[in-house]
DNA sequence: TGTTATTTGTTCGTATGTATG
DNA sequence: TCATACATACGAACAAATAAC
């Protein structure tokens, strides 16, 4: 697999664990035994045991609570490892990903909703303008409501690993401080509208509309962080996708 | 940071270690001192030493040889972590990340492209073009020189992200055995076209075009791999661009 | 409210195998 | 061969947090 498989016992001990949890006898919710019971279980030491428990919880498979007990929290390491990497890139290398994802993930969901995604898109975008209209003038600046419409989107593209990396990219970004900064660059009955318009083309199925106004949305969202020196040369990029959809004249060249 | 920096002391000792790695006081290559002299230097117990290294060692920044030491391997989390992380996803979900990127690649590239990075995408396809001169109808239905000149382009996009998580999928790709059946299902002479003319629209600074190009030649090969369930949806996404410029040149070649 | 049992958190001592000189 | 240093591993013991009664 990809652990090294050291000869090491606790190395083992942790591909031991791995593979009951990959098999589905611990599944994902459940709480696996006891450390003493796991000690016996598998004929180690307790020291031995935690080791390898610790070395799970980094890959983000459990997470153990104190008194508690360990719970098993993901079958793969797959969606930690990816946060993990992204900690390590700039703030604009970041919203260069996004960018990608959201205009990929918009026309993939406009190519293959179902009749649950559209529910959780048309939930979001309720949700989001009914928050909206509450606190008119409030603080509100949240991304909260912005991320969860366009997770629902990365969800509706039917692709686990861009929904995934979205999901990876917004705890990134929010630990990066960007998340508020990036929803008050852009006026909130603006977003809306935007939103509005977006979910409009991937429910009509319009493959080439949804990237259009998705690749739209994003840029205007990050017009804001202009003063990025990155951001800014993103900006340009609205221009392909203004042009995109009907520079029939462009096909002489 | 990406770990939850829960409240237990091996985690924040897990901090802590990879803090010192991370600032270069423990450079890559190095040996970091043994675990009494951890324990001492810390505060803590040599068992939560061990934790913590154990960790490390999972995230691949360092590994412990036996009655040697533990040395240091990396300065952040092993690439080769996202290249495992992404072998836990479908074929066709990797090959939808790929389109994800290469098409905001060839953007950002054709948006801000430096001299040397000019140089580095001609060379690339100089040498892909000589080498199917040479070996016109031999095996060579190797992906590797359409593999380098897609990495030039995500090098010239700028964003390490963008170029790592290229290379990471490309590196994925191989594993899966899919590299090679991609490079087949498109004629050689017809890929190298594909390449000269999204590579003078990355020259030619024009970021729409280059988008359109790259999005046309990902779906065709792409189109290869039909057979696949997921990806026979994702040839559906052609619909966009065979709408946009040039549908027209297409049907004519 | 408080008491008790369970479970993880942390430390320490010790034994063992292995690499180095 | 021997001695030293170090990582590996085990288990005992106590502390702390949590849950159930």
């Amino acid at each position: 697999m990809s652990e090294p498989s050291g000869s090491s016992l606790a190395r083992s001990t942790l591909a031991r664990l791995r593979a009951r949890i990959a098999s589905g006898e611990w599944p994902v919710g459940t709480r696996i035994p006891t450390e003493p019971e796991l000690s016996e279980l598998l004929g180690v030491g307790r020291s031995t045991v935690r080791e390898a428990i610790r070395s799970l919880a980094t890959l983000g498979m459990v997470e153990t609570l104190t008194a508690r007990g360990t719970f098993v929290r993901s079958a793969t390491p797959a969606p930690t490892l990816l946060v993990n990497a992204l900690s390590a890139y700039e703030p604009a290398e970041l919203i260069g990903l996004r960018r990608a994802l959201d205009v990929e993930a918009a026309q993939s969901a406009a190519a293959h909703w179902t009749d649950g995604d559209l529910e959780a898109m048309e939930s979001a975008l309720r949700e989001e303008t009914e928050h909206a209209r509450r606190a008119v003038a409030a603080v509100q600046g949240r991304g909260t409501h912005c991320a969860r419409f366009h997770g629902a989107i990365a969800q509706a593209s039917g692709n686990r690993l861009l929904s995934d990396l979205d999901a990876s990219l917004s705890t990134a970004l929010e630990t990066a401080g960007l998340a508020d900064q990036i929803a008050a660059s852009i006026d909130v009955a603006v977003r809306i509208d935007e939103h509005d318009r977006l979910f409009t083309a991937i429910r009509g199925r319009d493959v080439a509309k949804a990237a259009h106004h998705m690749a739209l949305h994003v840029d205007a969202a990050l017009r804001g962080l202009s003063h990025k020196p990155v951001a800014t040369d993103l900006t340009t990029l609205v221009a392909p996708a203004q042009r995109t959809p009907s520079a029939r004249r462009e096909a002489a060249s």
